[in-house]
DNA sequence: CTAACTGTATTATATGACTGATACGGATTG
DNA sequence: CAATCCGTATCAGTCATATAATACAGTTAG
């Protein structure tokens, strides 16, 4: 059963958006595996505090990208072959690293100074 | 003359958001300085297609931090002391290292990955 | 002085995000 | 078989964002 116990909402970005990308992440970190039973849309909307209407919205984006497998009536699983689990991760990385980069070049940052800011806050 | 040359609109974050962080991180580089003119909210919201009254809420807001100083009827212009730009640029540089690295971690990317992900996008 | 520009304010409309309530049929379990 | 969970769908309402159209008073330049 895929956990949300890493979950933590923030503000800015939809909720949905926030889910899909904690799965993602999740699948990417190895924690969330191919076949992994996902919590029912009534079960999650309750232990996250939204309304059902937002987790289905997220699954079924998540359906689209073909990392869910949903029958109706039955339960709904993680589909990660090797080769979307790539696709993902490239993903992920890739806008992560472009948006900071770009984000402090505008800011006049250099790259030493990046570089130490980042060793900095990664503990 | 506060320049919006290198302004470029992003989707997924409010447009009053993009301009308020623009000019605050202008102000970082150093390429907005205390005392600079701004272009008037009709005049900017033409050069960036928006609506006037979205450009006015970024200004609100500004003035409201004390970044920008308004007269009615008169222009308006950036209020920049050495203390006021430390504060943005810590306050720009720590939500922007925060998120990376939260993000990066959640992934399982390791501290060393992180550094040669970033030193590769930066160019 | 006057025209043009400025900041400021108001009202209306539209859309996306989110909530709340409800409903229906399929799948599973006791 | 029947109860329960499941996915799926719909309708209504709220809130934030953004647009559009005005309006008015203060400032400034010709």
């Amino acid at each position: 059963m895929v956990s949300f116990e890493r979950f933590t909402m923030e503000d800015g970005s939809p909720i949905y958006q926030q889910i899909v990308l904690y799965l993602k992440r999740e699948a990417v970190a190895g924690r969330v595996m191919d076949g992994d039973e996902l919590p029912s849309r009534r079960v999650l909307s309750a232990l996250l505090g939204v309304n059902p209407n937002t987790v289905q919205k997220s699954y079924r984006i998540l359906e689209e990208e073909g990392l869910i497998q949903s029958h109706s009536g039955a339960k709904s699983y993680m589909v990660l072959s090797g080769q979307k689990l790539s696709r993902v991760t490239a993903e992920l990385l890739e806008s992560e690293a472009k948006a900071a980069v770009r984000t402090l070049k505008q800011m006049g940052i250099s790259k030493e100074e990046a570089m130490a800011l980042f060793s900095r806050y990664w503990e």
